[in-house]
DNA sequence: CGTAACGTTGACAAAAGTCAATACACGTGG
DNA sequence: CCACGTGTATTGACTTTTGTCAACGTTACG
């Protein structure tokens, strides 16, 4: 854990690249550079609409998002939660018209990152540049994970994945031997992420209930037996590191 | 459309790249440099597996290629379809194991791309790392755009969506008013890419027909009615641009 | 001409969705 | 403090969609 200097604003960005390689003094001054306002979400609230113009992008600095898709047709999918360290909103990298809306799943802060910064970003230092590249490709990988749950998994699996999921990003921050989750999501929320409806989802929970994986109280959800539902759903936490013995030097 | 030097290896990337910016000579030698060997395949072949090593990236010269996942508790899903000018196994960039098998859909041809090389480029060509970055930013919208089908609509909805957008590509690369498609697929592969098994990929083939939404002879596909499939599913064609004002200077 | 892979179909089963009623929790204004 | 309203959770009855199993047809190809 690294300390910065009073003044210098806490970027969690770094804080992220900085656990998959060290980093000079130059670019976490970059990387300081790169953020250029604070902005503070209350749970539920949005911060960016699909369809709507976008000028950046966003590091989340405390807390979670998550983005979702309205669809022409109705109804709604959660692609995926953001937490600290994410770098967000990255359609507008290739389109100036939000292709997801961006809302805040608890309180959190996100600095916002105009395009501009980060085109400067890439030419001034191509290892960070090579590194953002690499955790798009990782995300890439996330995605195809969880597009597989959903096209081929049943319920149980994907609420079972879903819990174990969050458990494991929980875990990079808490520490220690975590096994209770908050889950400030409606069972709407959770069925739009899953691809299921609420109804279903709670039948769900009751089921994952009936066969004592989990226990809850209210939206606070206890894992009870975490090997029993990694075992029936191969789930892997595979996303701590990132290769990089291919970047460039700083 | 532009030409290269006899002797040069013809390299579709480049010519993808070209489409957003204009490339200058140096650049245009670095994507040159960046491809190692080719390699040619025939339909069906597998180029690269789950699970196994992983040297380096490729890219697609010629035809077309899919990349699936297998789940541990059987079955297969299909990730999404590669094809001419696509940078792909970006798996290996985050690790060194293939986090999805590569399989020929038609005869194709591939270059190879070592991972260091890679390195060098985003060290030499800033603003190539960049687009190459946007172009990853892209390809994640568009997995999103895949995870909100898989997630959200019925068979019916994505098989449409499967054939508009395979329609999507073709054009790209033929040009005109194409509206037949030859595909290459079973009807297994094409339940293992929408989600649904194939007994159900058969029935919702000849809803369609029933519908007069398509006419099929074997494997060629004719879109008969591409503005009611278009409205019946929202349909959107957003890939042929990314935004490139946020490039640094080459 | 035989075989293997693929496509098609029907009968039935399972999973998930829909609709509607009720319960519960929480905050607000009286 | 209570009544009320709103949003969420829970449940049952029923429908729809999709999956499963098994048979049979078709096509391509050696």
């Amino acid at each position: 854990m690294l300390l910065h200097p009073p003044g210098t604003p806490r970027n969690a960005l770094t804080m992220r690249l900085a656990r998959y390689v060290d980093l000079t003094g130059h670019e976490r001054d970059a990387l300081a550079a790169l953020i250029e306002s604070e902005r503070r979400l209350s749970a539920g609230q949005l911060l960016q609409e699909q369809g709507g113009p976008v000028d950046g992008l966003f590091v989340v600095q405390q807390g979670w998002l998550h983005s979702s898709k309205r669809l022409t047709t109705g109804g709604r999918q959660i692609l995926r939660f953001h937490y600290s360290g994410d770098l967000i909103g990255t359609s507008s990298i290739a389109w100036s018209v939000a292709a997801a809306s961006l809302t805040a799943v608890s309180d959190c802060i996100v600095a916002t990152v105009p395009k501009a910064n980060l085109g400067r970003l890439f030419a001034a230092h191509p290892r960070l540049g090579a590194l953002l590249y690499a955790v798009a490709c990782a995300e890439k990988v996330a995605m195809a994970d969880r597009l597989t749950t959903i096209g081929r998994m049943n319920a149980l699996q994907r609420l079972t994945i879903l819990l174990l999921d969050v458990l494991a990003r929980l875990r990079v921050t808490a520490g220690g031997v975590v096994d209770t989750i908050e889950l400030p999501l409606t069972q709407t929320d959770l069925g739009d992420a899953l691809g299921l409806t609420k109804v279903h989802v709670n039948r769900t929970f009751r089921a994952l209930e009936a066969k004592s994986m989990i226990r809850r109280d209210g939206r606070r959800v206890t894992i009870l037996d975490e090997a029993g539902m990694t075992a029936a759903t191969g789930f892997v936490d595979r996303y701590r590191e990132v290769a990089t013995e291919w970047l460039p030097n700083p």
